[in-house]
DNA sequence: ACTCTACCGCTAGTG
DNA sequence: GCGGTAGAGT
C-alpha cells in the first residue's frame, strides 16, 4: 500500500473532476485529505473546518480503496465527537460507515480490545468497568483495612495519584523514586499495587486501566501488537493536544509499523492538562515521526475579524506555541465588548437584558451562550433567569448516570448479571431499607473474606445460620431469593421489562413514591427514562457496556433556550452571541491556577480565554464585576489581566458604575504585578484558602505512623476450609452469644449449645476457643 | 438502625 | 454559603 495516487498537477487546487468529498475545501484542507501516506500533523485553528477535512480524509481513503472501513482506526475523546464523526462520514459514504468498528473514543476502543485479551492481564472478558465513585469506595476500604487515618490520607488524594500514574502509563512496578514517596509516607506504591490486586479479584478495571492494560498487553505480547498493526492501515486521532502519555504510547505502538498516522489538533486549545493531557505530545510530533507533513488550517470560517484579532492578540502572549495565523474573509463586524458592572447580580441582570433584546430582534436564544470559568458562577444566572422567566439550560454538573437512582438501578442489574459484583451488592443490599445495617454488613464481609467468596455468596450462606438477628436474616434471605428469581427471569424477560420488574418488586419504586420530597418525582422520571433508553440495546450486557462508557442524556428541548456552561464544556461549539462572564482576577484566571502552577498554568488559563472568545461568530461580550461573593464572602475584585492583553483597538468598553476603562488599564500598566496588592489586601485569597492537600503537605514533615497492618491478628485459614482446631465438645466463645460447647460440626458451620443463648448454628470463623 | 450535628472542601470534567 | 458525609447520639 505504498503506491501514490495518480498525481494531479496541483492537488491543492480545485478541479471540476473532483469527487464530491473534495468540493468546497480550501487548499490546506485538500492537502490534509490527499496526503494519506506517512505521518501527518494537522494543526487546525479554531473554526477552520477541521471536521470537514477530517471526514473527507476518511471518505477519500475508503473511496480510493486504500483501506476498508474496518481497517481504519479513528479515535476521539468524547462520545459526542465520535457520534458526530460517524454521522458526518455516514452522510458521505453511506452505510459503509457501519463497517467502522474502530471509530470511537480511546476508552471504548480499548475496552473492545481488552475484552478480547482480558486473560493476558488476569481478567475475564466480562470484566466490569468501575466509575470514579466505585473506585473511591474500593480505595476507602483498602485504606481502612490498612488502618490508616482517612482524614489525614483521603481516598480522593490516592485516587488522584493512581489516576495520574495511569495517565502516564505507569504500573505499580514502574514508579520512580519520587513517586514512591507519595501518599502516607511512601505507601503510595503499596496502595496502588493493593488496589490493582483488588480490582483483579473484583474482575473489574477503572477507566485508566482500559488504556494501561492494553498498553501493557501491546508491549509484552508481540503477536497481539502485530495483529493490530497489521489491521490498522490508517490511524486518525482527533484533539491530539488532549492526549495523555499512555494514550500517546498506545498510539505510537500501533502506528510504528506503517506510520500512516494523522493527528489533528490545536496546541492553542489545550485546556486539559489537569486531567493528564500533555501538550508536549503535539509539540514534539515532528520529532516522534520524522518526515511528518505538517499542515496548517488557518482560514477561519466562524468569527468576524474583530473577534479573531482580539483572540489572536491574547494567545500571542503565550510562549510555547507552534504558531498559527488565523485569517478570515468575513467583514469586520463589531468590536469585542467589555462591560464592567458593580457585582454578580448586576452581571446576571445585564446579560438577561441583553438576551431579552435579542429575543425582541427575533434572534433565537439557541444562538446565544453564557460561558463561565467555574460551575459555581451558573447559580447567579439561574436565580435571575428563573425570576424573569428566561428559558435557559445549564450544561454539565451532574450527569445522568451519576445520579443516585440510576446508579442504584444499575447496581441491581449488575448484580443480576454477575453475583460476584461486590460493589453492586454493597450499594443496594439495604436500598430500599431492609434493616440490614453496618452490623449485618460487617458480618457478611467478615465471612466473605474468610471464605474468599463474593459478598452475595457469603450472604446466601450466612442466612443458613443464626449469625444475624432473625429479622435481618429473614430480610436478607428474602433479598437473596428475589435476586435469584431475577437472575432466572433474565432469560424470559426483555431487559427493559426485567429492569422495570426489579424496580417494582424490590420496592425501589414504592420507596420513591412514598418520598414526598421535591426530587422524588424527578427520580422516578429518570428511572423510566433509563428503561426507555435500554430498549435501544440488544442485550443487558450490551447496555451495561454502553452505560459504563457513555450514558449521556440527549436533551431534546423543543424550546429555544440560552445555554449556560463552562468554557471547557464549550470547546468545539460555536454561537452567534457569546457572553463571557466573570473575567476578574481570581475567578478567571482562577486563583488556584495562579497559586500553584506559575506561568505554565497561567498559559493554560490564557488558552482557555482564547477558546472562550473564539466560540463567538458575531459578537463577544466580556463582563467583569467589581464585587463578587465567593464562598459566601464578598470580595472586591479587579478586571482579569486577560482583558488588558486585548489591544484597545478591538474593544468597545463600557462601565456601569463610573471610573471608566482608563482606571483599570492604568492600574495594570503602572505596576509590575498588579495582583500583588490584591493578595496583600486580601491575604485570605492566597494561602489560608489553599486546597487541603497544600495545607496537609505543609504539615507533612511531622507525621506519626499508623499501626502496621500486622495487628490484624493471625491470618485466617486459607479458603473456605473448616478450622482444624475445633472439635465436638470444645468450649468456645462467640461475640454475640457468649460461651458454649460445640455440639456438631458441618464443614465450617458449627452447632453450639450456648450457656445463655441456647442452641445456635454459627460459623467457625466467628468463634474462638475459650 | 435511623437522625442530628459538626466539619470539610470548594477550577475545569471525558471515559 | 452550601451540600455532602462521618460519627455521635437517641
Amino acid at each position: 500500500m505504498t503506491d501514490t495516487p495518480a498525481s494531479l498537477p496541483d492537488p491543492t487546487r480545485p478541479d471540476p473532476s473532483d469527487p464530491p468529498y473534495l468540493q468546497g475545501l480550501n487548499g490546506p484542507q485538500r492537502q490534509a485529505v490527499l496526503t494519506t501516506e506517512g505521518p501527518v500533523l494537522m494543526l487546525a485553528g479554531a473554526g477552520t473546518g477541521k471536521t470537514a477535512a477530517l471526514t473527507a480524509r476518511l471518505a477519500h481513503i475508503i473511496a480510493t480503496r486504500r483501506a476498508w472501513p474496518s481497517e481504519i482506526l479513528a479515535v476521539t475523546f468524547t462520545n459526542k465527537a465520535a457520534r458526530e464523526m460517524r454521522e458526518r462520514i455516514g452522510r458521505m459514504i453511506g452505510d459503509a460507515v457501519e463497517g467502522m468498528p474502530w471509530l470511537g473514543t480511546f476508552h471504548s476502543i480499548c475496552a473492545k480490545m481488552l475484552r478480547r485479551h482480558a486473560e493476558l492481564v488476569g481478567l475475564q472478558s466480562n470484566f466490569t468497568i468501575l466509575d470514579t465513585d466505585d473506585q473511591l469506595r474500593v480505595l476507602k476500604q483498602l485504606i481502612q483495612a490498612e488502618g490508616l487515618d482517612e482524614k489525614r490520607w483521603p481516598a480522593r488524594q490516592l485516587a488522584g495519584l493512581i489516576d495520574k500514574w495511569k495517565n502516564r502509563g505507569l504500573t505499580p512496578a514502574d514508579l520512580d523514586a519520587a513517586d514512591k514517596e507519595a501518599y502516607a509516607d511512601g505507601k503510595g506504591q503499596h496502595f496502588y499495587a493493593l488496589y490493582q490486586a483488588r480490582l483483579k479479584t473484583l474482575n473489574a478495571c477503572d477507566f485508566g486501566d482500559l488504556l494501561l492494560h492494553m498498553l501493557v498487553i501491546l508491549k509484552t505480547h508481540r503477536d497481539v501488537l502485530e495483529q493490530y498493526q497489521g489491521r490498522f492501515k490508517y490511524i486518525l486521532v482527533d484533539e491530539y493536544q488532549d492526549t495523555n502519555a499512555s494514550q500517546y504510547l498506545w498510539l505510537r505502538l500501533l502506528a510504528q509499523a506503517r506510520k500512516n498516522i494523522c493527528c489533528v489538533g490545536d496546541d492553542d486549545q489545550s485546556i486539559y492538562s489537569w486531567r493528564g493531557a500533555e501538550v508536549a505530545n503535539i509539540l514534539r510530533f515532528e520529532k516522534d515521526f520524522p518526515g511528518a507533513t505538517v499542515i496548517r488550517l488557518e482560514q477561519n470560517y466562524r468569527s468576524t475579524p474583530q473577534i479573531l484579532a482580539a483572540a489572536s492578540a491574547l494567545i500571542a502572549q503565550n510562549s510555547d506555541r507552534l504558531g498559527k495565523t488565523l485569517w478570515t474573509e468575513l467583514d469586520a463586524g463589531d468590536k469585542v465588548r467589555v462591560v464592567g458592572v458593580w457585582d454578580g447580580p448586576e452581571e446576571a441582570r445585564r446579560i438577561g437584558e441583553e438576551l431579552e433584546t435579542l429575543q425582541h430582534r427575533r434572534v433565537s436564544l439557541d444562538r446565544a451562550a453564557i460561558l463561565v470559568r467555574a460551575q459555581f458562577q451558573t447559580r447567579e444566572f439561574e436565580d435571575r433567569f428563573i425570576a424573569i422567566g428566561m428559558p435557559y439550560r445549564i450544561v454539565g454538573g451532574f450527569r445522568f448516570y451519576e445520579r443516585a437512582e440510576i446508579r442504584d438501578a444499575l447496581a441491581y442489574l449488575r448484580l443480576v448479571q454477575s453475583s460476584a459484583d461486590d460493589l453492586a451488592f454493597e450499594r443496594i443490599v439495604n436500598v430500599p431499607k431492609r434493616g440490614l445495617g453496618d452490623k449485618a454488613l460487617a458480618r457478611i464481609h467478615q465471612f466473605a473474606r474468610h471464605e474468599r467468596a463474593p459478598l452475595f455468596h457469603a450472604a446466601s450462606r450466612i442466612t443458613e445460620t443464626d449469625e444475624l438477628t432473625p429479622q435481618a436474616r429473614r430480610q436478607l434471605a428474602n433479598f437473596i431469593a428475589q435476586m435469584r428469581s431475577w437472575q432466572g427471569k433474565a432469560n424470559e424477560l426483555s431487559h427493559p421489562e426485567l429492569t422495570q420488574f426489579i424496580l417494582d418488586e424490590s420496592g425501589y419504586t414504592a420507596m420513591l413514591q412514598a418520598d414526598r420530597s421535591v426530587e422524588a418525582a424527578g427520580r422516578l422520571e429518570n428511572l423510566s427514562e433509563l428503561v426507555r433508553a435500554m430498549e435501544e440495546y440488544e442485550s443487558l450486557e450490551a447496555f451495561l457496556e454502553h452505560v459504563s462508557l457513555v450514558m449521556d442524556r440527549d436533551n431534546d428541548d423543543q424550546v429555544e433556550t440560552v445555554t449556560i456552561m463552562t468554557i471547557h464544556a464549550a470547546k468545539g461549539l460555536e454561537f452567534d452571541h457569546v457572553f463571557l462572564a466573570g473575567w476578574e482576577d481570581g475567578v478567571f484566571p482562577s486563583q488556584r491556577s495562579m497559586d500553584e502552577g506559575g506561568t505554565q498554568s497561567l498559559e493554560e488559563e490564557r488558552r482557555l480565554a482564547y477558546v472562550a472568545i473564539t466560540r463567538a461568530r458575531q459578537r463577544a461580550s466580556i463582563y467583569h464585576a467589581a464585587n463578587r461573593r465567593i464562598y459566601g464572602q464578598w470580595m472586591s475584585s479587579i478586571p482579569s489581566r486577560f482583558i488588558a492583553e486585548i489591544p484597545p483597538e478591538h474593544i468597545d468598553s463600557e462601565n456601569s458604575f463610573g471610573g471608566g476603562q482608563s482606571l483599570w488599564r492604568a492600574n495594570w500598566s503602572a505596576q509590575g504585578d498588579p495582583f500583588a496588592h490584591v493578595a496583600e489586601r486580601n491575604p485570605a485569597r492566597t494561602m489560608t484558602r489553599g486546597p487541603a492537600w497544600q495545607r496537609a503537605a505543609a504539615q507533612s514533615s511531622t507525621i506519626t505512623r499508623a499501626p502496621a497492618p500486622s495487628e490484624r491478628g493471625p491470618a485466617a485459614s486459607v479458603g473456605a476450609k473448616p478450622r482444624a482446631d475445633l472439635a465436638i465438645g470444645m468450649r468456645v466463645f462467640h461475640e454475640k452469644f457468649g460461651y458454649g460447647e460445640i455440639a456438631d460440626i458441618d464443614g465450617n458451620k458449627l452447632e453450639v449449645e450456648f450457656e445463655q443463648a441456647g442452641n445456635k448454628r454459627v460459623l467457625d470463623s466467628f468463634v474462638r476457643l475459650a
